[in-house]
DNA sequence: ATTCTAACA
DNA sequence: TGTTAGCA
């Protein structure tokens, strides 16, 4: 498929699935006319780009990880650097986790106040 | 119509 | 990222 089949089945926009390519994230093949041609798995893979991406990974690092993901993780060379750098983003995980559980807890508290609200005053909806 | 590269905001 | 320009 080209750019734009490949752009509506994952969301994501043709101008970011070239930034991918520039970054080395994906690799498309090209048509002879010069058009990037994807094959079907890429479709996952851009998901995962995506996934990894919003979870606040730099693509520098998703580089590195992105040929283990769903698949058997056998490292053969334990990169230290790497290791170092995948415990700082898996802390800012962790926070950013902390914080979505915060307002998601709120949110709970301002929806049960809301559904309460009415009962006394309007009668339940 | 669709894609391509490059570049600017 | 969005958008624009000039091609193919």
């Amino acid at each position: 498929m080209r750019i734009g089949e490949l752009a509506r089945r994952t969301g994501v926009p043709h101008r970011m699935l070239r930034y991918y390519e520039e970054q080395g994230l994906i690799a498309p093949r090209r048509l002879d006319n010069g058009y990037r041609e994807y094959d079907d798995h890429l479709v996952k893979r851009v998901q995962k780009i995506r996934g990894l991406l919003d979870s606040g990974i730099p693509t520098r690092i998703i580089g590195n990880i992105l040929p283990c993901l769903g698949q058997e993780i056998v490292v053969t060379d334990p990169d230290p650097e790497l290791r170092a750098m995948l415990l700082e983003q898996r802390t800012k995980m962790a926070e950013r986790i902390a914080f979505l559980e915060a307002n998601h807890d709120a949110l709970t508290r301002y929806i049960a106040a809301m559904d309460g609200a009415g009962d006394a005053v309007n009668g339940p909806r």
